[in-house]
DNA sequence: TGTACATCAGTGAACGCGCGTTCACTGATGTAC
DNA sequence: TGTACATCAGTGAACGCGCGTTCACTGATGTAC
């Protein structure tokens, strides 16, 4: 789990690989599979964030940046659906913590709902295209149920509609709406801005930007999260 | 321009087709040969809907589904890229149109804003992966610059820009913020609605449901507008 | 301490496939005289 | 009215490519006796 995954105990760094191209990854010891399962998903997450796109991301790419042969991928992950799933739960897992981190604060429910805006924002900028893969969800593919079962993304929404619902029992939220409508909307505002923020820095990147010129980052931010508190006609 | 395509004057719809498999297209004549391009474009937008992926359409594909052989393809369009640009592009033309016409309805700016809401969510649901794929901007790929420029998607920005302009002036709509922000926020909720929404309806095809249960569109809709006008505190 | 053996973490070559695109061509349609 | 010709809207076969995945194998690591 930690990041430092670099092997110390690599005794001699094979001779026969002399520079040229993608080095070969000295392998694992008895018990250590595990390791390059690890090393594989972060090279999966590397490589959605270069290349922004699932589709464009092939298995022989991860297996060459982790320096090893494409059917090793198979050892760890059933298929391609499932090596993309699983890295992107991981993902999702760190968003979850992040958000309840965010919701267990003090203050009144709009501070930590505010928080939990500037949390999911920044987290999803941070990891982009790992970010759109799962939200994409019809992408996914085939996963076995029982992975599916305890999705931490689902957690997250469930962190979400409680806050919500908190912020209703005291008084601070509009009750003429379902708190679950009402959570999916604010989730809609805050995801499509980092939707319309990905895309931009996309368009920026293909030279084909098909895109307004968007205020920065930070005011398009600012100016979603006061959206969610109190809509286009402002007051507090 | 007009739906009803079908030829007319084929004078005897080719004996040597006897009906196994997809039956060849007649011939255009001689003037006509932007009939077969506007058949592409209404198959490439009805593969889109249907396959949900940009990616997973192919050109091959496409030729199939008009009757025609894939090189016949490159008499229209310059590539793939160019090919879905123009799809989309056209779809943009039919939302901007509509969004205008919303945006020209009587009542005051919320009224009028809440209208364009409407109009966009209710296109975005019909066209679906349609308006996912001009949404994507990186994926668009290498397209020549002068059919950016008029871009009718940015048309349809600027008219939102405006509209929210004008509430300000008839302060009805904040100023703790700018007019272009706020109006990136405004569709930043409406997108990310359509979004999830869009994202929810793959899910349930693709028996792959990693999305929380969310409730009917209908609600969802009316809680986004209800966000974008007032936020999660209400009032009016 | 030495040796035979099971296990484990991989490798290398190959499979069949569908893709975007090109190229040389064909044959119906329209035009000039 | 008849004929030679240019144009136009396509076709069919082929190209090279990268893909996901499978299969038989190898050779280092650890274990039993």
């Amino acid at each position: 789990m930690t990041s430092a995954t670099v092997p110390d105990r690599s005794e001699s760094r094979r001779s026969t690989a002399p520079g040229s191209g993608a080095s070969r990854r000295p392998r694992a010891r008895k018990g250590e599979g595990n390791r390059l399962r690890e090393e594989i998903l972060q090279a999966v997450a590397e490589l959605l964030v270069e290349k922004g796109n699932k589709d464009a991301v092939s298995i022989r790419a991860v297996a060459k940046r982790v320096g090893v042969s494409p059917p090793a991928i198979y050892l760890h992950f059933a298929d391609k659906d499932e090596l993309f799933y699983q890295c992107c739960r991981g993902g999702f897992q760190e968003l979850s913590r992040r958000l309840e981190e965010a919701a267990a604060t003090a203050g009144t429910v709009l501070e930590r709902l505010e928080q939990m805006g500037r949390a999911y924002i920044d987290y999803a900028l941070e990891r982009g295209p790992q970010y759109q893969v799962l939200m994409a969800g019809g992408e996914t593919g085939e996963i076995s149920p029982e992975l599916l079962e305890d999705d931490p993304g689902l957690r997250a929404f469930a962190v979400l509609v409680d806050t919500i619902g908190e912020g209703i029992e005291a008084g601070e939220i509009r009750t003429d709406h379902d708190p679950a409508a009402l959570a999916v909307a604010v989730w809609a505002a805050v995801h499509g801005a980092v939707m319309l923020l990905l895309s931009r820095r996309a368009a920026e990147e293909a030279t084909s930007p098909v895109m307004p010129d968007l205020p920065p980052s930070d005011a398009t931010v600012e100016a979603v999260l006061a959206l969610v508190r109190s809509g286009v006609v402002g007051g507090s």
